[in-house]
Formats: C-alpha cells, sequence, structure tokens
DNA sequence: GAGTGGTCTAGACCACGTC
DNA sequence: ACGTGGTCTAGACCACTCT
C-alpha cells in the first residue's frame, strides 16, 4: 500500500499553487507581454503566504522562461517568443501539439538484438547485453517528419509485444508501466548528416537531403543511461531551445 | 562614479562561495561521479551558513547541472556525461575550449545595411532600419567548422570599424564595450539544410553538403531582442543540450 | 526509527533602480 | 527617499528512503 497508486493523492505545495495562478494570469491574458507583476510583498499578502515561498513560486516560473527577475525593477513577464520555447523530455507529441500539429507515428520495427561495443558502452553494459530495438516513423498531420531508433535493456522476463507497443499513445508510457522505465533527464547530441537511400525512402525526401540528426542518452533518477536514441529529422522540423547566462560559477 | 568599472567590487554571496567550493571538490575529484555529498545539515556545519543558505547553493549547482537531490536518499555528483553538457550564451569559444580546441575566427565583411522586413520584424524594429552585418568563419584549429552571420542595431552614432572588429577577441565583448550590449537570453531554432556553392567554398565541403544551422535571437535584459544570428556548421561539429524534466507546472 | 531532502515561516538587512 | 528584488537567519514540520 503506503501510497495511492492513483487519482487524489497530496496538494501541490504551496508555492506551486502561486506559481498555477501566476502562470493562469499570463496564459490568459491578464498580464501581457513585458508587464510587471505584482511585487513580492505584494503577493504575500494576495496569497497569504511568507515572502519565500513567494519568491520560490516566481524562482520556478522563472526556470521555466515564463518571466524574469531585474534586481531593484520588478519581475515582469517574458515575451511569447522566449515563453514558447521549451524542451523536456518526451518533447516529440508534446512540441507538436503546441505547434498545433497532430503527431503520430508508424512503428517499422521491434526486434531483441544483442548490443553493440558502441551502444554498450553509452549505456554501461557489457557488448553484447540483450536489448530491445524499436523503430518508427514520426509524423506531423500524417506527413513524415522523423525516424527515431531507440535501444534499451528490459527487466528480466519483460517481453514487449509489436501490438501494444503500436496500441501505446506514448513508447515512454508504456515503459514505464511494463518496465519502471522512469526518465528524469538526458542528454543529447545534435549535428547534421545526409538521408542515405533507405532514410529518403521512409522519409519521403530525395536520397542525400539534409536531415537534423539528434542523439539523445536518456537517464534515471539515479543518472543511469536506459535508454540510447538515435533521431533524424527531414530539414523542415525544428529544433528550439533557450539558452541563459551562466552566472558562471567559476 | 558609484561603482567601480574594474577590479575587486563585492565579494560574492556566501551561497555562491559555498558553490564555488562544492564544484571545486567536484572538479578535482574530491567527489567522484554520483558519490553523495555531505547532507544539507552537515554543510551547515562545515560553512557556518544556514541551512537554507546551503539549499542555495546546491539549488545553483543542481541547476547547473553538477549534482542532483533525491527527496529522502541524499545529494549526489553528476555523471560526467551530464556535467559536461553545458550551453550558454557566446558558447562557441567556450565551448571549443572546453573541448580542447582552440577556436579562431575570420571575418568576412563587415557592412552596414538597411533591415529587410524579415529581420525587421525579428528585431522589432521597422523595416529599413539601419543594422550592422557581421560575416564570420568559425574555425576549430584552423579548421573551418561554421559560418556567422550576425544583424544588429547599433546606437545612433556608434560606428564599428573591421580592425577593431578583427582585433576583439570576442564580438560579443566588444559590443558590450562600445554599444552596450547588454545579452542575458536567447533563443534558438535548429534545423538541417544542404550547403550552396559559397558556404561549401568557404567551409571546405562539397556543395549540397549537410549543415547543422542555427537561427538565435538574443536578448537584452529588458527582453528586447537586439541581435539575430544565422549560424551554419558542418557536420562534424556537435551541439550540446541537456534536458530535464518538466515538473510541469499545469 | 533515523537520516535525508522539501516546504514554510517571520523577520532582518543589503544592493539596485528610479524619481 | 522609496520601492524593488537579493541574501541570510533560526527555527519548525513534512515526505521520503533505507534498514
Amino acid at each position: 500500500m503506503s501510497k495511492r497508486p492513483t487519482e487524489a493523492s497530496a496538494p501541490p505545495p504551496r508555492y506551486r499553487q502561486v506559481a498555477d495562478a501566476l502562470r493562469a494570469a499570463i496564459d490568459d491574458g491578464r498580464l501581457a507581454d513585458n508587464e510587471a507583476l505584482p511585487s513580492e510583498r505584494e503577493l504575500t499578502e494576495q496569497h497569504q503566504v511568507s515572502r519565500d515561498t513567494i519568491r520560490k513560486a516566481v524562482r520556478l516560473l522563472e526556470d521555466h522562461g515564463l518571466v524574469y527577475s531585474d534586481h531593484g525593477r520588478g519581475t515582469f513577464v517574458a515575451p511569447a517568443l522566449v515563453r514558447r520555447m521549451s524542451r523536456y523530455i518526451d518533447g516529440f507529441s508534446e512540441d507538436t501539439r503546441q505547434r498545433g500539429g497532430l503527431p503520430t507515428q508508424r512503428i517499422l520495427n521491434l526486434e531483441f538484438s544483442p548490443a553493440t561495443m558502441a551502444i554498450a558502452q553509452l549505456l554501461q553494459l557489457e557488448s553484447g547485453h540483450p536489448l530491445t530495438r524499436v523503430r518508427r516513423v514520426r509524423l506531423t498531420n500524417g506527413v513524415p517528419v522523423g525516424l527515431h531508433d531507440a535501444y534499451f535493456p528490459l527487466p528480466p522476463g519483460v517481453k514487449l509485444e509489436l501490438q501494444e507497443v503500436e496500441r501505446a499513445r506514448s513508447l515512454y508510457q508504456l515503459l514505464m508501466e511494463r518496465a519502471g522505465f522512469a526518465p528524469v533527464e538526458a542528454v543529447e547530441n545534435l549535428f547534421a548528416a545526409s538521408a542515405d537511400a533507405e532514410e529518403a525512402r521512409l522519409l519521403g525526401v530525395p536520397e542525400g537531403a539534409p536531415l537534423l540528426v539528434c542523439e539523445r542518452i536518456t537517464l534515471s533518477d539515479r543518472r543511469e543511461p536506459i535508454e540510447y536514441c538515435l533521431m533524424k529529422y527531414v530539414s523542415s522540423y525544428r529544433y528550439s531551445a533557450r539558452i541563459t547566462q551562466s552566472s558562471r560559477l567559476a
């Protein structure tokens, strides 16, 4: 038992509630781009919480690029250009929806194969360790935009069936339920490459067409690599990022 | 007067000092990958500051991907794979050095031209507004890896000379001194494209070779766009990113 | 149960920007 | 001078993990 697996559970902390309230005010336009938020001391009274709690809420919004604070001036709503930028794990479906597209997928292939030296090293396994490999075409509004090629180990005794992968709305969600897959962080490398014959055929582009390649290593809560994924996107696909000052540690 | 423009200035806040001390311990190996840091209460005694200050230090390191905290377990050193990932403004010189390369540049062209509609819109200026444009080749260890094409308005009366641009160690630094240029944030869009004849010649690749294109809009502290930069990289160039769970606001 | 990080408070003072 | 965000404290209690 211990904790309910579904529904209800605990209420979010106060600072999250405050953050949600502010986000709602931004989303529905009660606070315009670059408009100042109420001061922290005002928010303290409005929400009847301590200033520190208010600051945590604001910091959360700031981390997500929704507001920015300037010492001595105030806290302001980030312009939409910045607010739209965000990139989180399992981005494709989310990203696509956010841009107003309908994300779908077509499973090409589900196979079980031993790890090559290269992949074994990345996943910190011995070469030859059994892996599951899923190849998919990602589509936006029915048009192919990317190829995903994912490799991951499954716990002993767990086997995926093609049917369930095809039925699942999200591969990650399926892996979470079936294998305790719990990604919390990932590192990515991006570069450009040319489409080979097969890639060209699957994506509906000429052979040699430029592709955006994104290699991803997904990490568990213990920061152990649990998946390697190679993604290739046609040139119309956009990968968005927001970068900030280092406010350097050194 | 008001504040000294050079040297000395104020000491960093306590939490920064603590963060620096911890970072140093990680950098020189006193704390290994995935090793637990001392608990927050221990750090409180070691550094003679309140727990909140310790938490701020740890949070800073966490934001930069150097450590990760797990509720009820402790705080741990992030594996090197994650620690190495970081992307901040004016990344090229810094990135390249960090990967052990020697970054240089060759200025192709410094010109003054009116904004096109497309660029005017991005920079929130009226079409035709006078802009400065700097085209450069970026090299790593003497080998061309990227083309940068930057557009930005200068304050009335300020003019850049080709000589000073060539002499400067960093374009951003020069713009900071000469024009009060103060970037604090940027948004980027990445995609793939093919090299045209001129790009191929400048980068030393065949025409049609795949390039990683990165469009960047740089923002001031007031979140006003102050620069548009179009960057194109050869396929050996790697753009690195670290992505995290959304810990979603909704 | 013991130890960890996570939330929260009520105050104080400092640094900065604006008028 | 005044209002803003930034730093800091000393305590309290909660939630989680491990054994």
